[in-house]
DNA sequence: GTAGGCTATTAAACTAGTTTAACCTCTTTT
DNA sequence: AAAAGAGGTTAAACTAGTTTAATAGCCTAC
């Protein structure tokens, strides 16, 4: 079992550059935490404790709605971050389950750890608003993408994108991160290997 | 004409303190620029030059697919921040239009300007975080809606949330918003106002 | 080895939302 | 006062995607 924060500093020197000093001070900060596959980062309800950087493994984030419909709005693999961010930086009880198809390993910040870290760290400001405009920028390209093609074509796109993740995944959830059904993506499916 | 800076700088005081000095360098370095109803402040296919902030107006923000049709993914009212972010921060085409439904006023960054007042006032890195992680978690929260809602429940949630909006803005642009098309919004407003 | 759980497929009946096209208001322009 | 343009409504025919339900292939466990 893997312990040391080598792949977090590893990702954050691709954007800022950390001091031996900082680092140390980073270090002691941070949680690494193994998961087993089926188990929950964060609980739809619960207040998401955790930003988690993925170390190893792979995690759905989605929603259940009032008829008990499962939605993915996003996964996360080896070198991104997940969350409940709404329920992070409010306080509040989250709208989102994040849990690991895979055995998953992780390295956390907790809320308390990363607001004393914006201020021994400034530049960690910097680091997380470069992270989150590119979650932003993807987030609404994925509205346009919803509204302005067909399901084929979302499912096309998809593949070119996450070809590791459609390896990783079971197809009904791959059904519903298109908001489909999982019976629609198969009818899809048929029709793509018929015409190759 | 206003031209003063006021509204950004009781915009920006919300979420970080700026010394006198600061607030100088800042006021230096971005722009005061009127826009007439019609005009674009960014359009598809060009770079993105500007982040602006609304000091009077109001902005939409749209895609034109392949097939020639508009995708509203965005409005934009008074303190609210707009721009094609995925072409401002990657300096590539972008893929959407920012236009001016009313008379706008605005207080523009420019890419140069706002990379250097990065590094004269390192705490609009934490002002922008902040910033951004709100529209992303929004942004999250839309993809969720759209997915779990039909359209009516959508259309009832938009009123709610943007009543200004519903106020300033024709109703086959919210149509675009929500994902349906004028007509059908046309049809749930009929239903909801026989079920009163 | 067979029972149970989980994943995928197929097909028929259905529904939410689109398309097309005609028509109705208001404003604004001439 | 007529014409033109922009926004909104209505209705019929259509289609993309859902629902329901039956079936089948795998694993893993006992």
């Amino acid at each position: 079992m893997q312990m040391d924060i080598e792949p977090l500093l590893a990702h954050i020197s691709h954007h800022i550059y950390l001091s031996k000093e900082e680092i140390a001070i980073l270090s002691e900060r941070v949680n690494y935490r193994n998961y087993l596959k089926g188990q929950f980062i964060v609980q739809q309800g619960d207040v998401c404790k955790h930003e988690s950087f993925v170390v190893k493994g792979c995690l759905k984030t989605f929603h259940i709605d009032s008829e008990g419909q499962e939605h993915i709005i996003r996964f996360a693999i080896e070198d991104w971050w997940t969350a409940d961010m709404g329920s992070f930086i409010t306080r509040t009880p989250a709208d989102y389950n994040v849990q690991c198809i895979e055995n998953t390993e992780v390295i956390q910040f907790s809320y308390e750890a990363l607001e004393e870290l914006y201020t021994l760290i400034p530049q960690l400001d910097r680091f997380f608003r470069i992270i989150i405009q590119k979650a932003f920028v993807a987030s609404e390209k994925r509205i346009i993408r919803n509204f302005s093609h067909p399901a084929k074509d979302r499912y096309v796109t998809f593949r070119e994108q996450y070809p590791e993740i459609e390896q990783r995944v079971p197809q009904y959830m791959i059904a519903s991160y298109l908001g489909i059904t999982k019976e629609f993506l198969s009818k899809i499916r048929n029709e793509l290997a018929n015409s190759d």
